[in-house]
DNA sequence: CATGAATGAGAGTTCATTCAT
DNA sequence: TATGAATGAACTCTCATTCAT
């Protein structure tokens, strides 16, 4: 978190760079503080504008989160479809690969942050989490299946059930990338995330129980 | 959510009831929009009772808000320790009674939707964030670590890293739980909740790769 | 100040005691907290009663402080009326022990502080203004005067104007009425009430300039 | 009091005129009610403004009462200072000079009335009464004293005590102050502050026993 | 395009007063 | 008489949004 809040001199002031400016600041605060208490003010401020000039830019508070995750969000999941239609080799290195190409790409990254806010404050604007819904989950979601399908397919994987298991893949990734931002100042949670996921690939590829013999 | 009180007629007292009352509508209003956008006036409705009643049992927001954690999660956590401490047979069975018991007392249950709120809000609110981190998360945590010690000493379970894996076991359930909660008005994630735990417990024991041997 | 907020047990409770310990209370916290930010829930738990009892002896705010003039205050100016009626000798050792009087029966007691209450918070009561006004400010001023007016045709006093005198002579008490109750925190005000009104009476009676020749 | 302020159209702005106008409201208002019972909003609306815009200028209520008071009563203190110094006369001559100065540039103001709201609440808000007790009591008394010393090093007074005379004569400008506005609706006291002013100096300079030699 | 002064609904909290018991 | 739970209006302070300049 950078901002907090000195307003930039920039010394050349370019218009056409106000939109990233504002939905880097926006991104910031958002992660931060979520999506009600995030004070617009404080977002045209860390851009260094006014908070009349975002208006401009954007009509409302909602439309100005939805161009985040626009900006932040989806273009990462277009990757991670392009890695999983160009891939070769087993399908354990796939899962592999698109796991930690995904923490390096979206969970390391503040985007991540987005996650939380979505669970948490969806609720309270509806119109918020269709959005999301819509744009991020679902997409996501049919992306980590298509892994599955393939590595089932080719006799990789046991023959699991699809939907089922996408989720149970999904779901400690999520926890990982809400882990990420610290849950209050008290955090004892000092988590490696590199070490999470190889332990959970390792668990989820080998299993918890010994080797049966052999 | 319903407000399931009726308004009942002012003069009707029931002080000892009345705690309770609050309790329950202020643990369904905090569940479904979240500490901040919760408006105690709505809590004091919720519960038939006027806004400065409220005020008759729990100092301010905060407290209220503790006093529903106190009421509603603290005790299942002592609840799965007792199971651990009194479970004689296998850690496979033991990780599936303590997780299926968790899901009943506490996932399925309007509490669950705490852990939700907590990871969005805890920056927003200091006080909170730590109060829970002790009376829940550090306490869970070191439930859940136990288990996975006396499983590895009884050679049940591979010798993996403990801490590190009970994150990882941690995570699903705390995703099953937030996931609970629908994500918004268009919630296209109706999940069944058994099966993606046995699915978990399937795979987090087996592993997702094909019997080694055979 | 005694009270805040020890619940007397009061072995014997007896019931026509009521009114004098809710009026002493109320006095109490009166004086130090002013009318408007006296709580009556605290002159009630002061007393040892609940806060509904209160309203069966006063009928509201305002007449409680009036019960709390006339138990307190009114009585004073009786007796100074008195001591002016009997007094024999030379004026100035009438003035002296008018004042020392006062100060005695009701500058240094509690009482005393009702004159800066009433000071400040008249104009938001006008009720309580206008009683006070009658019951105590003329009445005290027109006892004043008198004291005066025999000084002068005894020529005892040289022949001033006996109704500004009177305030001349007023002022400095009632200051040293509201000076006994320490302004906020940091009063440095460390004020010795006999050696004030020694000092005043001397400047009243002498004057600042050296004696003239003679 | 009468809001002298006609309520302006919303939109002509006059951010340098704003502040002015606001303490000009808040110093009516707080004299005419005292701090507790003083509305922000009715400061605001007698500005001509809305609520939120008090809070564009002040952080809060103690921070505008301090705006107040070093706008218009701390000028005054510095300006007697300065004729004390610049003085060469007689001190009696010093003394009724700075006196009727003090009244036409403090007594006879709004401001005047702050002295009573600050007796009366200093109790409840520490802050304010620490403030003020720095700013003004402090600093208004060593001007007193100054002067006290200089009339009796040059032997034009009494060799008096100059602590307890400067409070002697301070107590009855005071109370002057407090005088001027009006005590409830049924105020009979029509005093002429001048003629108090002088009654008092001649009592005080030559006192009130006759003449001795002659 | 850009500004930022202004708005006003709404939140948490307090307390004099009521009234069934 | 006595209680104390309940009320609800009132207060301070916040912030998304507007709009004259």
């Amino acid at each position: 978190m950078q901002c907090p809040f000195d307003t930039k001199p920039r010394w050349e002031r370019r218009k056409d760079a106000r939109p990233q400016e504002l939905l880097a600041a926006a991104l910031d605060l958002f992660v931060e503080r979520g999506f009600a208490s995030t004070r617009l003010e404080d977002v045209a401020k860390c851009a260094g504008v006014s908070k009349g000039t975002l208006y401009l830019y954007f009509t409302n508070k909602e439309e100005l989160f939805k161009a985040v995750v626009r900006d932040s969000v989806v273009p990462v999941i277009g990757h991670a479809e392009d890695i999983i239609a160009g891939f070769d080799g087993h399908s354990a290195d796939l899962l592999r690969s698109v796991m930690h190409n995904w923490w390096q790409r979206l969970g390391a990254a503040k985007a991540s942050g987005l996650t939380k806010l979505i669970m948490a404050e969806a609720g309270n604007f509806p119109d918020i989490a269709c959005f999301y819904q819509e744009e991020v989950i679902a997409r996501g979601t049919r992306m980590f299946a298509s892994m599955l399908e393939r590595a089932v397919v080719r006799g990789e994987f046991r023959p699991i059930d699809i939907t089922i298991t996408t989720q149970v893949l999904i779901a400690p990734m999520l926890m990982l990338q809400t882990w990420k931002h610290p849950v209050g100042p008290c955090d004892l949670n000092s988590l490696d995330p590199i070490a999470f996921i190889d332990a959970f690939l390792d668990m989820a590829l080998h299993g918890l129980l010994p080797e049966p013999a052999a």
